[in-house]
DNA sequence: GATAGGGTCGCAATCGATTCCAGAATCGAC
DNA sequence: GTCGATTCTGGAATCGATTGCGACCCTATC
């Protein structure tokens, strides 16, 4: 800049202004520093900047699992719609280690991010808790709920709606048994628990003890799946809350030899591609994963553009797409 | 850190001194600063560092398309082995635009990033290649061959081998109509062409019109198997290259009803759970994805801490998975 | 007791930008 | 011709760190 603003023979002040549009400047005085920029090739430095301005451009994400076609379809929602308003995104793994949420959050801290955007691997880690309560960057959370006066915007999905339609339809088709294979104790799977707990009740059935939380992975899926098939009086269908948990049912029921829709009914939170393809179709619990990763970007945009904005909290729906993988109970 | 050096009655400089470790520092200062720092809580701005220091401890990745489970995985293959080594990573989506790539480059350059790890959407892209030749930032490609005097780093996989044996294998089960859905004009796409040729001319066969280019799409794979299954004479095997493309390929023959092992053979390249778990399961060329971005991210680092290391090229291998998808010639 | 030398520490420059403030230049009006 | 108002421009402080260099103190040696 030193350079531009010699060859040119003006301040290094008029560089910048012309450059950062200005409008104190003269029409020859913004010629002349135009001209001398581009035959220089010169590229203001954004360290600089955003040392200055107090503001990087920068958001950061931490998820649990960005292999996760869940994860990373978020992330392409939420980094397209960042980058269109000038953002550039930080990607931070997790593996669903909760201190290591604690410690990207300060790393970014430090990193001076003008936004965090959070899959969180606990809803009560407190050093996590703490940190955000204590921070001032703004902070959206997807899918959780944290308590302790920590105020953020969430974005979160309707997953209850939906495991309720899909437990009223397996009802329909005569099933009593229905068994429900969740993750972690988080809003997710609280939701699901109660869609399903929902769907019962409307029809004066009791819950039977099929529901089985652990952790949100293919291993824990085929396990679970395992367990409750091999018990006496096993169910009729399986509810998978969660794509990479469906991979590990499949597996199980795949091994086993029984057949999808007729032997058993399986349906699923969270369509992959595998779920529209297989045969028989597998029936799902459907939503937007990209607009999620969207909203959740345009909630923390409205947030840095708009100090004075409070946090919101955006539901997104899902829909339950019936599929043969449900079938009469045999 | 002023108000550390106040509050401990010292100069900044001594602060900076104990904080990075420099050996001008007696014990007692050491002490009397640490006490301090924790007293306040103080945190040094990761962004001053980088300014003074010329270096970010950042690198930046741009792919095509995260949601691509390759893509996914050897995104988390890279994120893990750049956090090990205390480095984040900017994680950017090209959408295939090689326009975008070059934006990027430029964008990441001037948030002066330390290295660039890059999966290029052309590898003939005048300005991209110009752009990464002028650059002094270390680069890393992702199984790209870019020409014109570029100097970078390479990772790239034995596609060549993996579709050469797929090829082979399909051969001794009698087809000789082989078709092969390919993405666009890159390495990846040469290399599994090749493969497929090499079969063929060891067998003494002329290699027949069975070959699609486009790009790597699950739209693009089902225009493809639609095209090649409409001919006149279609194949009696499909190999997809790609996990995208293959998505493609089986929507058409699950709308066609054909069955897979018996009516039609299937193999894919880039495994994904569905190949594993679909009836019958998929044959593929597989490989280790997040291998490939621990091996990139690796190459990286190796010349970020030495200057003067040349850039290598890395090879990593893949691995043929029969699968019932391959069956006899009906 | 004077001096050399080694070990610490503080001052100030620096990284590359932005921005406040004051002063210069321009212009028109009297 | 002078003054005042207006518009631009340049100087210098600042953001939050690092680091070269000189000053200081203390100890050991003659």
């Amino acid at each position: 800049m030193r350079e531009v603003a010699d060859r040119a023979g003006v301040a290094m002040s008029s560089v910048s202004r012309v450059l950062s549009g200005h409008p104190d400047v003269s029409p020859v005085m913004r010629e002349r520093v135009m001209a001398t920029v581009d035959e220089l090739g010169y590229q203001p430095d954004l360290l600089a900047q955003s040392l200055r301005r107090r503001a990087t451009l920068t958001v950061a994400l931490v998820v649990g699992d960005i292999a996760n076609p869940l994860f990373a379809e978020i992330v392409t929602g939420a980094e397209r719609e960042l980058r269109a308003a000038g953002y550039s995104m930080l990607l931070a793994n997790s593996d669903r280690a909760p201190d290591r949420d604690a410690a990207h959050i300060r790393l970014f801290q430090q990193r001076r991010v003008d936004g965090l955007l959070l899959s969180l691997a606990a809803e009560d880690h407190e050093p996590t808790v703490e940190l955000l309560r204590a921070t001032d960057t703004p902070v959206v959370l997807l899918d959780r709920d944290v308590d302790g006066g920590l105020v953020a915007s969430v974005v979160q999905s309707d997953h209850r709606s939906g495991v309720r339609a899909a437990t009223e339809e397996l009802l329909a088709l005569g099933h009593r048994r229905i068994g429900l294979i969740l993750g972690g104790p988080m809003r997710p799977t609280r939701e699901r628990r109660a869609g399903l707990t929902d769907a019962y009740e409307s029809r004066g059935i009791d819950v039977p003890d099929l529901i089985l939380e652990g952790v949100l992975s293919a291993e824990h899926g085929r396990e679970a799946a395992r367990d409750l098939l091999n018990r006496e009086d096993p169910p009729t269908a399986l509810i998978s809350g969660g794509n990479q948990l469906l991979v590990g049912c499949l597996a199980e029921i795949v091994e086993r030899g029984l057949r999808i829709g007729r032997d058993i009914s399986l349906a699923s939170c969270d369509a992959i591609p595998m779920t529209d393809l297989y045969q028989p179709p597998i029936a799902v619990v459907r939503r937007d994963n990209r607009e999620i990763g969207r909203t959740a970007a345009r909630l923390l945009l409205d947030r840095l553009r708009d100090d004075a904005r409070p946090p919101e909290t955006v539901t997104l729906p899902t829909t339950w797409v019936r599929r043969p993988s449900c079938g009469p109970v045999g």
